[in-house]
RNA sequence: GCCGCGUUGGUCAAGGGGUUAAGACGCCUCCCUUUCACGGAGGAAUCACGGGUUCGAAUCCCGUACGUGGUACCA
């Protein structure tokens, strides 16, 4: 194993997004690739947000995804503990290095002060709503404050911050993979917040921290993290050396398919398409809002689709394998520019799947389809035969059970307006002795069948496609389905027979 | 407002100085099948706009527009 290690830093907050998945697998394949590990590690610094089974959550949809991480809170590792809130103590002396570093200090204003600070910058018409170093000296904070009145603060209880001190007039630059130099004026930056009242860390000192602990050589996040990079930048060179930095890569974002804008869970209710992974279950308001997998969508078609959402291989291929992935994906390919998602693309990737696979690799969920409508699959080698029947027909999951029903239930109705105008004495004749001459048959192939069939039609002087499509609906009820003959001889002799008597006591 | 990032057909996108500007999804027409699907054959973009640079620009530069992200003691 190489010592590339690359990280996914969920937030235990909810369901997890299309575009969370997308960085997960980005961060899988660049560790498979280059033989490193993935970890990760869960970022539950605000307790004010921590969401009751949204962390457990999170490692199912990996392990449907086939995304197994190498470390993580579930599956262990050299850095343990992989959970932030487990991991508090160690940031407090980082933050304390900076503070006595000159790089950081105390800050003491309440929420209230903070509120009228930026109400007064607005009135003011300042560009800038920021804490930073312009108005960092009308603050209550150590830099303003003489050093026993920040101690007495500090004594007597008062909450207090710890900030970041961004020097004005400099520039921090760095190379991010996907979109190459990258510059920053740190007049535009601001003093972030390093440590919370409450002795959490925020992201931006937790991230830095525990990828330098965590010895990540490569951090994949998404763009909209790019704004606070400076600071991550600045973080690395005070307190480990820009030398152990990671190389930086920001992931462009998975936009909503109509407007624009990041795609939400909202705009998936909206529009009718899943946005998560996985069933999501708030536990707040017990709203549950559908997930991939539930909808009927192949770990192997999502992994797909989501791997060429901002990324090709420069070739025309669009179906991979994870192995195809691993083996090709590359950094530099990964576009820059935001991709709206196409629930209809994604549906053609499950149906490419659908057929790409053998049937057996989703017989269970099939199966379970059907037994949830009713019908109980006891024979298995049965079921396999009808699924590689219908298969080519089926996008997701549950269009088996509407494509396939009929091969367990003998039809109720009858798609008549087809059949009737086509439907006589001479037609009712045929199907009559048609059954007679099946029931006489030995064998009961589908070449049996049919040419049993045209030979009667040649006999009785009628044409065969009339002859098939009445058939066909008194085999399954509709115009619908694969060829007549192989649904005949799918479902036996004795049903066949059966269906097509039931079918001439409809019809008259 | 300020700062950053982005912009090739409805969507995903290849192409990065000279191409008839690939391919896929979706849509439409046709063939196959007296069903549907699969599979074929075809149809529809001059590359956001405006200036440059150049013999020549979708490709390089500068503006503008639009979009989007950030601007929290959220990640």
């Amino acid at each position: 194993m190489s010592n590339i290690r690359v990280r996914f830093a969920p937030s235990p907050t909810g369901g997890l997004h299309l575009g969370g998945v997308r960085t997960v697998l980005y961060n899988y394949l660049f560790a498979r690739q280059q033989g490193g590990s993935f970890i990760v590690r869960v970022e539950d610094t605000d307790q004010g947000r921590f969401v009751e089974g949204a962390e457990q959550y999170i490692f199912n949809c990996l392990k449907w995804c086939g995304l197994e991480p190498d470390e993580s809170v579930l599956h262990g590792g050299p850095f343990a503990p992989y959970r932030q809130s487990e991991r508090k103590p160690s940031y407090r002396q980082y933050a304390d290095q900076l503070v006595k570093e000159g790089h950081a200090y105390y800050a003491f204003d309440t929420p209230e002060e903070l509120d009228a600070m930026r109400e007064r910058l607005k009135a003011s018409g300042s560009g800038s709503l920021q804490y930073d170093h312009h108005i960092r000296m009308s603050m209550r904070n150590s830099l303003n404050l003489l050093p026993e009145e920040t101690e007495k603060l500090i004594k007597d209880g008062v909450p207090y911050v710890i900030r970041i001190k961004i020097n004005a007039n400099e520039f921090v630059s760095f190379t991010d993979m996907i979109r190459g130099e990258m510059e920053f004026d740190t007049n535009n930056v601001d003093d972030k917040v390093l440590l919370k009242a409450d002795g959490m860390p925020t992201y931006h000192l937790a991230v830095v921290v525990d990828d330098f602990l965590m010895q990540i050589t490569h951090a994949f996040r998404g763009e909209e993290w790019m704004p606070s990079a400076p600071v991550h930048i600045l973080l690395w060179k005070f307190l480990f050396g820009l030398d152990a930095m990671p190389q930086w890569a920001h992931l462009p974002l998975i936009l909503k398919p109509d407007g624009n804008g990041k795609l939400s869970k909202r705009d998936g209710d909206r529009l009718g398409f899943p946005v998560y992974a996985m069933d999501w279950t708030d536990p707040k308001t017990g709203d549950l809002t559908k997930g991939f997998k539930e909808l009927g969508f192949l770990p192997e078609a999502f992994i797909n689709l989501l791997a060429v959402l901002g990324w090709n291989d420069g070739t025309e291929q669009e179906l991979f394998t994870i192995q195809e992935l691993t083996d090709k994906f590359s950094i530099s390919r990964v576009h820059k520019g935001g991709a709206k998602f196409d629930y209809e693309k994604a549906k053609w990737f499950n149906h490419e799947w659908i057929k790409k696979l053998p049937v057996t690799a989703y017989l269970p969920q099939v199966k379970e389809i059907f037994a949830a409508k009713g019908i109980n699959i006891d024979d298995e080698a049965y079921f396999i035969t009808v699924l590689n029947l219908v298969k080519e027909r089926c996008s997701l999951l549950p269009d088996f059970y509407e494509q396939a029903a009929f091969f367990f239930n003998a039809p109720t109705s009858y798609d008549e307006a087809a059949v009737k105008p086509k439907w006589d004495e001479a037609k009712k004749d045929f199907f009559t002795m048609l059954i007679r001459n099946y029931t006489e048959l030995e064998d009961w192939e589908i070449e049996t069948a049919e040419n049993t069939c045209k030979q009667l039609a040649t006999e009785k002087n009628i044409k065969i496609g009339e002859l098939q499509m009445i058939l066909r609906v008194m085999l399954v009820g509709s115009k619908m389905g694969p060829g007549v003959f192989a649904i005949a001889s799918a479902i036996g002799q004795t049903d066949t027979c059966k269906r097509i008597e039931n079918a001439i006591a409809v019809f008259g």
